[in-house]
DNA sequence: AAAACCTGAATTGTTAACAATAATTTGTAA
DNA sequence: TTACAAATTATTGTTAACAATTCAGGTTTT
C-alpha cells in the first residue's frame, strides 16, 4: 500500500540501513508510528522495498537512540514514553544542555552569537504577530536550543543531545501536541542568550537548567497533577 | 587459533548476538583488540564461531555504545581515544554524574547508604594496607561510582553511564595504565557521602562534579602539559 | 619519474532461505 | 462455559550465497 521503496532515489546517499533508519525515525516521531506499535520486519521490510537486514539494522540503530524497545524472540515495539520516562529524560537533558550552555559560552564565535540574537528577534516577531506561535512551539523552540548545543563544540555532547534525545522530546511534542508559554520561553531564551554573549558560563548553565526543568515540571503537572518530583 | 566458539556454552543466556557482543566488549575493554585496530567480519566471525549477522549486529551495538566507529564500505574499527574525546567524556561525564548524585540524594535508601558507607571503609583499609592499592584503583573506584549512579533510580541516567560511557573509562583505564591519587580520591568520596546521608542533593552534585572535573584535568595535563583548558 | 588509470582481490552491503522460538488457535476435558 | 494442552502459524534469529564498493598493485601515459 504505502510504498515508500527506498531504491527509488537516483543517487544514494549512504547505505541502505541508514536511509530506513531515517524513514523510520520521521515516521515515528511523526507519528505514523505510533508510541507502542509493533516494529513488524516483513511487513516493513515490504513497505520500505529492502530486505531484513538493512531494516534489522535500522531497528539496531534506532534501539540505540532510545526510539524503540526490542525483547528477544518477540520483536521491536516503539517506545511507549510514560511519565516516569519523561521525567527520565527531562532530568538527563538538564545536566547535558546546561553542560552544553556553559561550554558555549566560551566556545562560541562572536558569528554565532550575532546570529543566535537575529534567530531570537525573529522569534520575537513572531510571537508579537501571534499567528506564527506554532512555528516558535515546533521548530523555533529547538532552533535556539539546537544552536546552543552545537555552540558547545563537543561531538559527544552533540551526539548525545541531538541524535537520542531529542528524537524522543520531538516525538512527545508531537503525540501530546501540547505546548506552552512561548512568551516566557523566549524571555529565557533571551536570558540565556545575554550569558552567553557576557561569556557567562556559570550562569548560562544555570539559566538552561531553569528553563528546562521549568519545562519538566510543567510536564508533570499537565500529565499528573498531583505528583510533585 | 584463538577459538572462543560461543555455541559451547551450554545454555545460551541470550541471542548469540548479545553473547558476542559481551565478549567484543570485553576484548575491546582488555586491550585485547587494541585502539583503532580492525574489526575485520570474516576474521572475528571465525574466531567467535559464529555467522556475519549476529556479528554485524554485535558491532552495530558498539557503534551505539561509541566503542567502535563505522565507514560505509569501509568497515569498523575500535575507537582510539584521543586527548579531545577524553576532555569531552569527562565533561559529558561529569554532567551526568553530578545529576546521578543530586538524585540519589533524594533516592537512596538508607539500606544503601549504609551499604555504600562499609565499601568506602573498605577502601580505606585497602589504601591503609598499601597493597590492594591496585584494587582500589581499579575496581573499587569504580564500584563507589556505580552504587551511586544506580542509586539516582533513573533508568535513562543509568544506561547512559553504566553502558556507554564507563565501558570507554574502563578501556582508558587499561590501555593507559595510568591512576593516580588514591588517597585523595578516597577522600572525596567519603565527601559525597557525607552529603548523600545528609540528604543534600545540591551539595552532592557539586561535589561529584568537582571530583570527576579534577580527575579531568589531570588527563589533561597527564597527557599534553602545556595544554589547560 | 610521477601521476593517472585500469584490473584483481578482498571486504562490506544485501538478499533469500533455513532454524528456533513465541504467540495463536484449536480441540478436549472438567 | 471455562481452563488447559497440543499443534499450527507466524515472527524472529541465523546462516550462506550474491552484489556492490573499496583498496592495492601494476600498467600506461604524460
Amino acid at each position: 500500500m504505502t510504498e515508500t521503496n527506498v531504491n527509488n532515489d537516483t543517487h544514494r546517499v549512504g547505505t541502505q540501513a541508514q536511509e530506513v533508519a531515517g524513514l523510520l525515525i520521521g515516521d515515528i516521531i511523526s507519528g505514523k508510528l505510533p508510541q507502542g506499535s509493533r516494529i513488524s520486519e516483513p511487513e516493513l521490510s515490504r513497505q520500505y522495498g529492502v530486505g531484513r537486514g538493512p531494516l534489522r539494522e535500522a531497528i539496531l540503530k534506532l534501539e540505540g537512540a532510545g526510539l524503540v524497545v526490542r525483547a528477544p524472540h518477540v520483536g521491536a515495539r516503539v517506545v511507549t514514553l510514560t511519565q516516569t520516562e519523561l521525567s527520565e529524560m527531562f532530568a538527563v537533558r538538564e545536566a547535558l544542555e546546561g553542560m552544553a550552555a556553559k561550554l558555549a559560552a566560551t566556545h562560541m564565535t562572536d558569528q554565532q552569537l550575532h546570529e543566535l540574537e537575529s534567530l531570537l528577534n525573529t522569534h520575537a516577531r513572531y510571537i508579537q504577530d501571534h499567528e506564527g506561535q506554532a512555528y516558535f512551539d515546533q521548530e523555533g523552540d529547538l532552533d535556539f536550543h539546537y544552536r546552543v548545543i552545537k555552540g558547545s563544540c563537543n561531538q559527544r555532547l552533540i551526539r548525545s543531545l541531538c541524535d537520542e534525545l531529542y528524537h524522543l522530546i520531538q516525538m512527545y511534542r508531537k503525540t501530546s501536541g501540547r505546548r506552552a508559554r512561548p512568551e516566557e520561553a523566549l524571555i529565557e531564551h533571551q536570558m540565556i542568550f545575554k550569558a552567553l554573549k557576557d561569556r557567562d558560563g556559570e550562569l548560562a548553565e544555570m539559566l538552561m537548567r531553569r528553563h528546562i526543568a521549568r519545562a519538566r515540571r510543567e510536564i508533570e503537572q499537565f500529565i499528573d497533577p498531583d505528583k510533585q518530583s
